[in-house]
DNA sequence: TTAAAAAAGATTGTTTACAATAATTGTCAA
DNA sequence: TTGACAATTATTGTAAACAATCTTTTTTAA
């Protein structure tokens, strides 16, 4: 064991982070320190700076002697988040736009997330489709090249996944591909209206589409990372 | 040594904020584990986990081996901080507008400091002028009650005061009294076009009070706390 | 059989110690 | 006197150890 030394505590925030996009983990369920130091060879000093960095954006919650869990938003929670999904956001698509009338921006990532998104559109792999739609999100925030604007985006997405996780029919996919290319096309067409209108009405699809009468359950994990 | 035990990290969070926005603390001054724990007997591990909170929200910056700074805000990161302001302040006068037209908000605590601010006004105190600005903003955040909208503007704030300390002329005061007030006359009367109007000139008027090319002094430091 | 109480085990909170790195001081030669 | 190099000191990075708390299991009595 500790066959790789020196890992940061970043990796573990990562990799908690990824893992509740790609929806591996579930809202509720505990993680130890010494399962991850077991399982990945970090030394538990390590583990605990990762959870205390996630637990400070919201990701993880703390009860004293009682660790960490993952978060599970409740309705009030759930709707705060998507209050300042829309703050951040619009402010995101604003500067893009802009950037894009003066020919300073390159949309070639994004345009690849949208193609992926259109391939996985019909198939039924709803995590992939889930941590995809995050991607698209968090890329465009990048894009805007403002380090303080994603970080006060970056927790919001995962968060965002936990509260469908709780909330969301089995049915309904709550990021469409439909409205994402909408709202890069308009970016593309450099109206700035049409863009924040898109990015408003996605938002509060996104929200409508929950249930908050769904009854709570948490899950067992396996599998969870990789 | 150590008369109180137990001291909560976020204790150690507080001190540092706190003194920035009392501009005790000075961009590019260095803090050191152990002076905090010999100070106030903090422990090390604790006096550690409050730095990696402030590095994590960018008021302190870290290097390998050589501990942490204050952080001396870059033109650019400045531009960036006063853009990301004004995207998530917007949105607090725009929640605020609303609560209040629903006659759902309390500003007697906005009132108590406009009144203390009215009463600086004249005073040479500079730096209990800076104090004062950066609570008006901070709890006008407060009153969204939206964590996320509080967590992602609180950052900024003692953000904006190191900017100010490395690039403000002395003589201008980077955030005037007449200006806060106008703003919350605006949400009083309930017209959203006006305060975000306001709120948006207020900003750009504290960018513009900046000047770039003003050398950059780090001071040494002394009776920065307390 | 059930419930409460006690004991054992596991996990976290905190401190301490050690190793690694950087900063400082001191020495010596040009 | 100055500059480079070496030795010392100080500080951080990491891991391990101990104490406190919670959880689970076992025991015991009703």
């Amino acid at each position: 064991m500790n066959t790789e030394i020196n890992k940061n505590s970043d990796e573990v925030v990562d990799l908690v982070f990824e893992a509740i996009l790609k929806n591996r983990l579930k809202p509720g369920v505990r993680l130890s320190e010494i399962s991850l130091q077991e399982e990945f060879g970090y030394s538990r000093s390590v583990v605990r700076q990762g959870f205390d960095k996630l637990v400070d954006s919201g990701l993880l919650q703390h009860k004293k002697n009682q660790g960490v869990r993952v978060a599970c938003p409740t309705r009030e929670e759930t709707i705060q988040i998507y209050e300042a999904r829309q703050a951040i956001e619009n402010a995101v698509i604003t500067i893009l736009v802009n950037k894009h009338k003066s020919q300073n921006l390159d949309l070639s990532c994004i345009d690849d997330l949208i193609s992926e998104e259109k391939r996985l559109h019909k198939t039924s792999q709803h995590d992939e489709h889930t941590k995809l739609s995050c991607d698209f999100h968090l890329t465009l925030a990048e894009l805007c090249d403002n380090k303080y604007i994603v970080e006060s985006l970056k927790p919001l997405i995962p968060l965002s996944t936990l509260a469908a996780s709780v909330y969301s029919n089995p049915e309904s996919t709550f990021c469409s591909y439909a409205e994402h290319n909408d709202l890069i096309q308009a970016i593309k067409s450099n109206d700035l209206n049409k863009a924040s209108e898109s990015i408003n009405k996605h938002l509060e699809h996104c929200v409508k589409s929950l249930d908050f009468n769904k009854p709570i359950r948490t899950k067992s994990y396996s599998n969870i990372f990789s």
